[in-house]
DNA sequence: CCACATCAAATTGCACACAATATACTGGTT
DNA sequence: AACCAGTATATTGTGTGCAATTTGATGTGG
């Protein structure tokens, strides 16, 4: 959308649209985890999964869905992607059969030693400073909530 | 990457991953666009191209490229799709038979004038302030430039 | 106990993103 | 003119995102 500073006297003007910085920024952002997630053999949306899977394992794929406001469509061929590498396993619920319950592997759970020291690469990475991250994953969280309503 | 608020107790939690954040609030803005968009029977990325072209009509698609942060790859099918819909025309320039010159129709150049209330719609729709959208937009630019390198 | 709404996943179809590669045109060099 | 490095676009293949639909299990009212 424009950036209403405070009439825009084009608001069709791509230099002035916030949410092009913000999808740029994101992809962006995606392409510099390859070099490092590639080590571990993970796409950056996988290792989402993974981090969840790391705190929550066994949870069901609905749950999973709703950590990374991600539906079934984008994670069923995921999850079944990261069952071929042999991190997780996808069984079913005894009390409910329709629920997965997604099981990491002994690769899986080994495979989160490898992964501790990728959140400072990034970090240095980004060239922003610890409170300009902040102010930028509030103002993310505020739009994310909003847009989600 | 994580928080650094200085130092996470697990560097690898969800919750504290600005990447996540921006990666969440990117698909949630692109996902808000669609009502908007589906009026004009574009999506977000064709929308981003449109209004290269309502700024340069009849440039490259490096230059398109270069603009958007996106390769051909990306490119060339979407610009396909565009001149199914009768909005733009793939032509070739004189001077160098490998450049496309991408030119809108008639119906392109009319979109244009549909298209004029989407930035104003989200902007609304987002719920933050300009200083908000402002600093966002600053910090979305910052990064991408550290990241561009 | 059985029709029926509900729910969890899966499937289908479409449109990106992007790495890697291929194709085709251009501008020098010889 | 033949060669060749460089450039612009296209193609291929993989992996998302997500709307829409389907499949199969669950629970619930009559």
């Amino acid at each position: 959308m424009h950036m209403s500073s405070p009439l825009p006297e084009n608001p069709l003007c791509l230099d002035d649209q916030v949410c092009f910085s913000l999808y740029s920024a994101a992809n962006a952002m995606v392409r510099a985890y390859r070099p490092y997630l590639e080590q571990l053999q993970l796409t950056y949306p996988q290792y989402l999964v993974m981090m969840v899977l790391w705190e929550r394992n066994g949870i069901s794929v609905k749950l999973l869905g709703e950590q990374l406001h991600l539906d079934s469509g984008t994670l069923t061929p995921l999850l079944k992607r990261l069952e071929l590498k042999g991190l997780v396993c996808r069984g079913r619920s005894q009390q409910d059969e329709r629920m997965r319950e997604l099981a990491l592997t002994d690769a899986g759970q080994a495979l989160r030693e490898q992964a501790m020291s990728v959140p400072l690469q990034m970090f240095c990475r980004t060239g922003l400073t610890p409170a300009q991250l902040t102010e930028l994953k509030q103002l993310c969280d505020q739009l994310w909530s909003q847009l989600a309503e």
